[in-house]
RNA sequence: GCGCCCUUAGCUCAGGUGGAUAGAGCAACAGCCUUCUAAGCUGUGGGUCGCUGGUUCGAGUCCAGCAGGGCGCGCCA
C-alpha cells in the first residue's frame, strides 16, 4: 500500500527488516539469579504466597556498601500476607539464604530489609561471563516475540535538517537499538510528510528560485504577494534546486508570459516532485552523517494516492465511529474566526480522547490526522505489536487522538506509545545561540555535526531524559574533559584498549584472547575500586532491561558515564598503589587477571556505545 | 478556561516505577603532577526535593489543592 523509497545509498542493512542481536547468553543477570534464591526462601517461609505479591519482591544494589552488596524488600512486601512482623519474617528469610553458597552473609536491617553480602567469587564470575558473551552480554529476553515499529524524525521534506530534528532522531535511533538489545524485533521507520500544503509551498519557493535561475527574477515581496500563502521557504538551500530545474527544463516551466498564474498546474507537480526528491536526498545525507539509517521510508503522498486514507475512513465508518457533527469551541479560548461548522468526525472520545476529531477540511481534503490514521493502519497491517512514535513535545496534544485511532483501527490489538522530546536550547559559553525559522538562521544539523562531531552530538542528546528541556552547550560538547560525557566514556574505552595493546609487548597474544582471559583466576581483584567496577558491570543487564521497558535510552548514557567513572577511578588508584596497575612487571598471573577485568569493561562500554550509536574509539589523539 | 509535561545543591542534571543518611559534573575551598595517558587526581563544604495537606511500616517518587515555567487546545503538520 505504502510507497517505500529505496535507500539513496545502497546499504545492505537497509533491507534487513528486523534487527536482532545474538541469542541471550544464559545467566547473565546476577540480580535475577539472586532474586530467584530470595523467592525460594520466601516461598518456603510463607506457603501459599500469592504470586502478585511475590512479583513485588525486588533485589537491588545497596546505596551504601556498608549495607552489603544487595538488599531485598521481600520481608516488608510479604509481611502482611505472612501475618508476621517484617523483622521476624526477614530473620527467617535471612536464615534460609545463608545456606546459599553464593551468599556469604545475610542480615536484617532497618524496617525489615535483608542485606546480602555475596561471595566475592560471584561478582568476579561476571568477568568470564562477559568475556564469553562478548557484546551480547546484557541482551535481554524482555521483548522476545514482540514486534515494535519505532517511527522517528519524520521531518517535512521542506528543508535541510536542523537542530530541532536532531534530538528526536538520536533518541528514536537509540531507543530502537535499545529495544533490539532487549529482544524486541524492531523496525526503524521514517515517515515522509510529503503530502500537505507545506510541500506545495515548498514547490512555490523552488519555483521562485527557478525564475531567478532562468533570468526572470522577482523580488521576494512581489513573489510572496503573487502566490497563495506567500513565500514560506526563502532559504538559500533552494537556489541550487532552481538552477537544476533550469538546467533540466530550460524555460519550459515558465510559460510564454512568465506570470505566476500562467500554467501553474503544468509545472507545479514537476517542481514539487523534483524538489522533494532533492530534499529527501539531503535529509538522508544529513541522517547518515548523524549515523541514522532507517529501515523503512514511508511516503505520505504515495499512501494517499493509493486510496488507503479513504479505505481506513470507510472501515471506521462501518464500525460506526464516523459521524457528521459540529464541535463546541474550546472553552475559555474561542478563536476570533470561530463559526460552527459541520465536519466529518472520528469518535475519539469512545477511546479516551477529550473531543472527537475532524477528518476532513472544509475544502473536502483530508486532515493530517486522517492521513496519519491511514499510515498507522498501514503499520498495524504489517503486524506490529507496538507502534512507538518519537515526537516533539509540541505534539503532545496529538497523542491521545492517535492512541484512540490505533485502538479503534486495530480493535485494541496494537499498542500505541509516544516518546516526547523537549526543545533543545543551544548555548555557547552560557549565552543562548538564537534560532529563528523566519530568518532562516536555524542551526543546521550539518553545521552542528561539523563543529561538535557525531559522537558528541549523539551522546549529549542522550545524556538527558527525553522529556526534559535541555541546554546543549557547544563549548562543553567540544571539551576534552570530564565535563564532556562523550569524551569521558570514549576515553575510558580507549584506555582499556591501550592497556590491552601494551600488554601484547610482554605477553603472548594467545594468552590475551577473550577465551584465554575467561579462564584466568581472579582472586587478586580485591581492592574497593575493583569491587566497585565489578558491581557496576553486574548491573548492566538489568540496566538494559529497565531502560527498554521504560523506553528511556538516556539511562544507557548515564550507566556508561558511571562505569567510565569506576574505571578511571581504578586507573588512578594505580598511581598511588603500584600493585593496582594493570600491567605488573614479572607477574603474568596477576596481570592477566587485571587484563580480564579491563577487557570485560571494554566490552560492556562498547556494547553500550553501540546502543547509543556512538563510536567506541581505540585511542584518543 | 481546560489538558499534558516540568520545578531536586550557586549552575546543568540524575534519582533503576514506594525503600535505609537524596547523588554526579561544573563552580567554590584545601591538598596533589619525575608515574601503565595529569586530556588530571584526592578530600571538604554546599539541600525545607516549589508550597500545603493526604494515602502507609516508609514519599523526591503515588493522590488532591495551590504557586511558578513550558507545550497544546476545529479545516498546521
Amino acid at each position: 500500500m505504502i510507497g517505500r523509497c529505496p535507500p539513496a545509498e545502497s546499504r545492505s542493512h537497509a533491507f534487513i527488516l528486523f534487527r536482532r542481536f545474538p541469542p541471550k547468553a544464559p545467566m547473565s543477570d546476577l540480580f535475577a539469579t539472586i532474586r530467584q534464591s530470595v523467592l525460594t526462601a520466601v516461598n518456603a517461609a510463607v506457603p501459599g504466597l500469592p504470586p502478585e505479591i511475590a512479583a513485588r519482591v525486588e533485589v537491588t544494589t545497596t546505596r551504601d556498601p556498608a549495607h552489603g552488596d544487595m538488599a531485598t524488600n521481600a520481608a516488608m512486601v510479604c509481611a502482611k500476607a505472612a501475618r508476621l512482623p517484617p523483622a521476624k519474617l526477614a530473620a527467617t528469610i535471612a536464615e534460609a539464604l545463608r545456606a546459599d553458597p553464593a551468599i556469604a552473609e545475610a542480615s536484617v536491617a532497618g524496617p525489615g530489609f535483608v542485606n546480602l553480602r555475596l561471595d566475592p567469587g560471584v561478582f568476579r564470575a561476571i568477568v568470564p561471563a562477559i568475556l564469553a558473551a562478548g557484546e551480547a552480554f546484557g541482551d535481554a529476553t524482555t521483548g522476545t516475540g514482540t514486534r515494535v515499529n519505532v517511527e522517528y524524525v519524520s521531518a517535512n521534506p521542506t528543508g535541510p535538517m536542523h537542530i530541532g530534528h536532531c534530538r528526536g532522531a538520536v533518541v528514536g535511533d537509540a531507543l530502537a537499538n535499545l529495544l533490539a538489545k532487549a529482544g524486541f524485533e524492531v523496525v526503524k521507520e521514517y515517515y515522509i510528510n510529503d503530502a500537505g500544503a507545506q510541500v506545495t509551498a515548498l514547490a512555490w519557493a523552488a519555483y521562485w528560485r527557478y525564475l531567478q535561475a532562468i533570468g526572470t527574477p522577482m523580488t521576494e515581496e512581489a513573489f510572496a504577494a503573487a502566490v497563495p500563502g506567500g513565500l514560506q521557504y526563502g532559504g538559500d538551500y533552494l537556489v541550487p534546486i532552481g538552477e537544476a530545474l533550469a538546467r533540466d527544463h530550460g524555460e519550459a516551466l515558465a510559460g510564454p508570459h512568465r506570470t505566476i498564474a500562467e500554467g501553474t498546474q503544468m509545472w507545479l507537480d514537476t517542481v514539487r516532485d523534483f524538489t522533494i526528491d532533492a530534499m529527501m536526498r539531503a535529509i538522508r545525507e544529513d541522517l547518515a552523517l548523524l549515523g541514522v539509517h532507517p529501515d523503512v521510508y514511508s511516503s505520505e503522498r504515495a499512501m494517499v494516492a493509493s486510496g488507503a486514507v479513504d479505505a481506513v475512513i470507510g472501515k471506521l465508518h462501518t464500525d460506526g465511529l464516523i459521524y457528521d457533527g459540529v464541535l463546541e469551541p474550546p472553552k475559555g479560548k474561542t478563536p476570533d474566526d470561530w463559526e460552527p461548522r459541520p465536519q466529518t468526525l472520528f469518535r475519539a472520545t469512545n477511546f479516551g480522547d477529550d473531543v472527537d476529531r475532524p477528518l476532513r477540511k472544509s475544502d473536502g481534503s483530508n486532515t493530517y490526522f486522517a492521513n496519519d490514521i491511514a499510515y498507522h493502519n498501514d503499520k498495524i497491517s504489517r503486524k506490529f505489536d507496538i507502534l512507538i512514535d518519537v515526537l516533539g513535545a509540541d505534539h503532545g496534544g496529538y497523542v491521545p487522538r492517535m492512541k484512540a485511532a490505533v485502538r479503534a483501527v486495530s480493535h485494541d490489538s496494537t499498542k500505541f506509545e509516544a516518546v516526547l522530546c523537549q526543545i533543545v536550547h543551544i548555548v555557547r559559553g552560557g549565552q543562548p545561540v538564537r534560532m529563528s525559522k523566519r530568518a532562516g538562521t536555524y542551526v543546521a544539523l550539518r553545521d552542528l555535526l561539523e563543529e561538535v562531531g557525531r559522537d558528541a552530538v549523539r551522546f549529549t542528546m542522550l545524556f538527558r531524559k527525553a522529556d526534559a528541556q535541555m541546554e546543549f552547550d557547544l563549548d562543553q560538547a567540544i571539551a576534552q574533559t570530564r565535563e564532556n560525557p562523550a569524551f569521558y566514556v570514549q576515553y575510558a574505552h580507549a584506555r582499556c584498549r591501550s592497556v590491552l595493546r601494551m600488554a601484547l609487548e610482554t605477553l603472548p597474544a594467545a594468552e590475551l584472547t577473550s577465551e584465554a582471559l575467561a579462564r584466568v583466576p581472579l582472586d587478586n581483584l580485591t581492592d574497593d575500586a575493583d569491587t566497585a567496577l565489578l558491581r557496576r558491570l553486574a548491573t548492566w543487564p538489568r540496566t538494559v532491561e529497565a531502560a527498554a521497558i521504560a523506553r528511556e535510552p538516556h539511562r544507557i548514557a548515564f550507566f556508561l558515564y558511571d562505569l567510565a567513572g569506576d574505571f578511571h577511578m581504578l586507573w588512578n588508584r594505580g598511581r598511588d598503589d603500584s600493585t593496582l596497575r594493570f600491567l605488573q612487571a614479572g607477574k603474568p598471573e596477576e596481570t592477566r587477571a587485571r587484563l580480564a577485568l579491563v577487557a570485560a569493561t571494554a566490552i560492556v562500554i562498547r556494547s553500550g556505545l553501540r546502543v547509543m550509536g556512538v563510536e567506541p574509539v581505540e585511542e584518543m589523539r
